[in-house]
DNA sequence: AAAAGAACGTA
DNA sequence: CGTACGTTCTTTTC
């Protein structure tokens, strides 16, 4: 593999991206107001600058092919003589993106007589000998004998620059079936169409590497042309001359003269002053912000978001160095362990070094040392590392959760992950989170950790972090990271996310089973039903319209049908569900009603197809949680997104259907907490009529309706008990009169005067949730029940709408916030009860308040009575905790 | 081709 | 003029 730490030299093929560009991008859209087109100019910048951020090389440049003439069209006059004319809106086009690259400091080259790829070549072979990591894009096939360890091609795939397909040795073997090196040789024999270059007739990539597999090389097939059988042999005996000035003509030239050295093509800052004009020419206006915001912003935090000082320790002129790493073997790691447990009593610094989910390396450190092994099971020092791993020797690790994944798939025990930088530095700030290691040496201990930061485009020696060297930040990190905190969010790393971790990771590796018969049948359902929705509602407008493109909506409703105006929007008019309700009520017509059921089915079968699609070989979908994503302390899913799945309607609920116990298992069971956030408003405002109506362990809203409207509990109607419960619910929102009006369909003055009853018999709460902004805007942060943080920066802005969003933000949070808490701690202590009771039944899922389990056969009363005992006692509360418990074959079947 | 916006699913 | 998320589809970019 290469070294990822090495300074990045990045060579560009112009014309290749360029044209790539040019086709992907509507000419017409694209133009100057004096004519001139700025397609294929501006894909390009904007790929590029991707490119860049993604990349980070420290070096770069971009080669065009000077002519359609070269060496190579003097030596076989018909290369590459099939291409048609190049478009004159392509041309015209070239020379101005070059001055715009040039005056982005970037280095353009272009050499009579030769290709880009020559210079491509060229570069790559000089980068490498000079020890650069060279990364090379081109969309021409000819470049996959650049290929090796340190060279690696980046090659447009069908879709877009973000999704390059990168070829590094192992990936053009098992993509050509031949090494790098050797795929000159396939090409030669099977010929290039695009280039017009003929091969040998019927001789395609496998009979090509067929016979380099018999023979070595296109050299020793030539050598044994007389021992090929059959047509293809014949063939080849006639054609060989193909393929020999094939073979002449693909061979990249790799010493071309340059006017430049290596170091000349150092990254530079973009220079705006340079930028400004030629972009204000080509009219680029967002671009020309994109390219702004990357000499800005640049990444992480930069200068605008660093720490207190005392949080910056030390400052990058006499950053330590990473101890030297010694692999040791056998016992001696044994030894040096013990030593080193004893050495450091908070923690050993850990990295695993990863490859396709599996740990294949990992390195220890101390302050002063470290170590650095393959992980080849069997081998001596294998042992005394597994067993300080499963020891209860404290670890710190970084972004632990994916690690301790591939560390179980390797058959890897890690127990005692005492720190976990990332989330650390997460709680202490949960908004603008650091993402990776190299983001939190940068932020908390002034340091760079060689490669990866983005705006050091400094190029470095060859000091690479190595595994053992990340350890060994990571460990530093902790004393650092935990130092930042306040007690009450440290005691929330230690009793709350860090014990939640390996829980997760679990999770993540049972996955749940899905019933892809059941998705697919409902998937062609929902389809079929969908496309007959639209057919009606085109029969009523008379004409076929994109009903998902909001743009068309508009142009129907508003201009076709003459509706009244709704809601603005950036772009024009809402056309929402809940426009289309209003419009429905004072402008009925049936395509409104038809467009929104057209909308559920589209929307319904777009799940059911996504989910469907990550049902994995084993059945199971394993969706990854976000530990660190939610601000206020909640976790989200994706890949796919389970936390979303629909519940509220029919079809809705058949997907749920879907998600059923595996085979070992009998039942599944979901156990989810009743309204706990009115709950925790009711112990965070000790408000005394919600802890009455909680510990009453009635129906809620008919209690609360009961008291809000002034009648007896018997005569609360549903239209009552449905406008105190949208008052409650919106209450942890900070929801105002008009909203909770809008959201009622009733007038201001009485969504007022039902806000006025509720707190007339609920004071404390809204004496709360007062105080909860008052406070926030003085400490400017807000905490919960078990003390998380969330720092509020907009509670004190002289921008109204800033200020009133965090408003709402900061009531909001330490009431979902405690929430989270609660049922990550249920989730801890379940877990570890389960394994303590020696089930086999396990935990699945969370979706916020609820949990999902799977049940093995005979234990489901137990499992349930753990479940209920664990989430109803997670933590002591002024009103009870209730747990609603069901069971069933599938999810849905499980709800109650 | 990439980014931004609209819409919508859940708690 | 209701908090917190993630995903998908369409439009815009000039």
């Amino acid at each position: 593999m290469s070294d990822p730490q090495k300074p990045t030299l990045l060579v560009v093929d112009g014309h290749s991206l360029a044209f790539r560009a040019f086709y992907a991008l509507p000419v017409d859209s694209f133009q100057t107001r004096d004519g001139q087109h700025t397609n294929a100019i501006h894909g390009f910048l904007s790929m590029l600058l991707l490119l860049l951020q993604n990349e980070k090389p420290t070096h770069l440049a971009v080669a065009f092919d000077k002519s359609r003439q070269s060496f190579r069209t003097r030596e076989y006059e018909e290369y590459k003589g099939n291409r048609g004319e190049t478009p004159v809106e392509f041309k015209g086009q070239v020379p101005i993106l070059q001055e715009a690259l040039q005056a982005m400091g970037i280095t353009v080259l272009e050499k009579d007589d030769f290709e880009a790829d020559d210079i491509l070549a060229t570069l790559a072979t000089r980068g490498e000998a000079a020890g650069y990591r060279v990364l090379v894009v081109s969309g021409d096939r000819d470049t996959i004998q650049l290929v090796n360890d340190d060279i690696t091609l980046l090659y447009p795939n069908t879709q877009g620059v973000s999704q390059l397909k990168r070829y590094d040795p192992a990936a053009v073997v098992e993509r050509y079936g031949v090494r790098p090196e050797q795929y000159p040789e396939i090409a030669a024999l099977v010929g290039e169409t695009s280039d017009n270059l003929p091969g040998i007739t019927k001789v395609g990539e496998k009979t090509a590497v067929k016979w380099l597999g018999l023979y070595g090389s296109l050299e020793g097939i030539l050598e044994h042309i007389d021992e090929i059988k059959g047509v293809v042999g014949d063939n080849l005996r006639r054609e060989r001359e193909n393929a020999v000035r094939n073979r002449k003509l693909n061979r990249l030239v790799r010493d071309v003269e340059l006017p430049v050295e290596l170091d000349e093509l150092e990254a530079k800052p973009i220079d705006l002053d340079a930028v400004t004009p030629i972009f204000t020419r080509l009219e680029f206006r967002t671009l020309l912000e994109r390219v702004t915001k990357l000499v800005n912003g640049n990444g992480n935090g930069g200068a605008a978001g660093k720490p207190a000082a005392s949080v910056a320790a030390v400052p990058a002129e006499d950053a330590p160095k990473a101890p030297t790493s010694a692999r040791i073997a056998g016992t001696d790691l044994a030894i040096w362990l013990d030593a080193a447990v004893v050495a450091e009593p908070a923690g050993l610094g850990l990295q695993f070094e990863l490859l396709d989910g599996k740990v294949v390396g990992a390195g220890v450190a101390t302050k002063s040392e470290s170590v650095e092994l393959a992980l080849v099971p069997g081998a001596p020092e294998f042992e005394a590392f597994e067993a300080w791993l499963a020891s209860d020797a404290p670890k710190v690790l970084t972004d632990a959760k994916p690690q301790l994944k591939a560390a179980a798939r390797s058959g890897l025990t890690v127990a005692n992950v005492v720190v976990d930088p990332l989330v650390a530095g997460w709680l202490i700030r949960p908004n603008l989170q650091e993402k990776s290691l190299v983001d939190l040496v940068d932020r908390y201990l002034g340091e760079t950790v060689p490669q990866g930061d983005p705006s050091q485009l400094v190029a470095l020696e060859d000091e690479s972090a190595s595994t053992a060297d990340l350890a060994w930040y990571s460990l530093r990190l902790a004393p650092v990271v935990l130092a930042a905190m306040s007690e009450g969010t440290r005691r929330v790393l230690a009793e709350i996310e860090m014990p939640l971790v390996p829980v997760l990771a679990a999770m993540e590796l049972r996955g749940v089973a899905v019933d892809h018969d059941r998705l697919a049948g409902l998937s062609s359902e929902l389809g079929g039903r969908a496309a007959d929705l639209a057919e009606s509602a085109f029969v009523e407008i008379g004409r076929e319209v994109n009903l998902g493109s909001p743009k068309q909506l508009q142009e129907v409703l508003f201009d076709q049908l003459g509706m009244p105006k709704t809601r603005s929007t950036k772009t024009g008019y809402s056309t929402d569900a809940n426009a289309l309700a209003d419009l429905q009520e004072s402008n009925p017509h049936p395509f409104l009603g038809l467009l929104l059921e057209h909308r559920d089915a589209t929307k319904l079968r777009q799940i059911v197809d996504s989910l469907d699609k990550a049902i994995g070989s084993d059945g199971r979908i394993h969706t990854t949680y976000g530990q660190v994503g939610a601000a206020t302390g909640r976790m989200s899913s994706n890949d796919p997104n389970l936390q979303n799945i629909p519940i509220r309607t029919e079809d809705g609920r058949r997907i749920r259907e879907a998600f059923r116990h595996g085979a070992e298992y009998t039942e599944l069971l979901t156990a989810d907490y009743s309204q706990i956030e009115m709950r925790i408003m009711a112990h965070l405002s000790e408000d005394p009529g919600l802890i009455e109506a909680f510990n009453a362990g009635e129906d809620l809203h008919r209690f609360v309706g009961a008291r809000v409207f002034g009648v007896d509990e018997a005569d609360v109607s549903p239209l009552m008990r449905t406008k105190v419960k949208a008052m409650s619910y919106g209450l942890a929102y900070g929801l105002s009169a008009f909203g909770l009006s809008k959201q009622l369909r009733i007038d201001r003055a009485e969504a007022t005067q039902l806000m006025k009853d509720y707190f007339e018999r609920f004071g404390a709460v809204r004496v709360y949730l007062r105080s909860v902004v008052e406070q926030a805007k003085i400490d400017g942060y807000t905490e919960t029940i078990f003390g998380r943080r969330r720092p509020f920066p907009d509670l004190n802005s002289p921008n109204r709408v800033l200020r009133e969003n965090a408003e709402r933000a900061a009531l909001n949070s330490p009431i979902q916030g405690s929430a989270a808490d609660l049922i990550k701690l249920a989730m801890t202590s379940t877990e570890r009860a389960i394994a303590e009771a020696g089930l086999r039944s396990r935990m699945l899922m969370q979706v916020h308040d609820e949990l999902v389990f799977e049940v093995a056969e005979g234990e489901a009363d137990e499992l349930e009575a753990i479940v209920r005992d664990k989430m109803s006692h997670a933590v002591d509360l002024l009103v009870p905790l209730d747990v609603q418990v069901g069971r069933g074959a599938s999810w849905d079947d499980a709800a109650h």
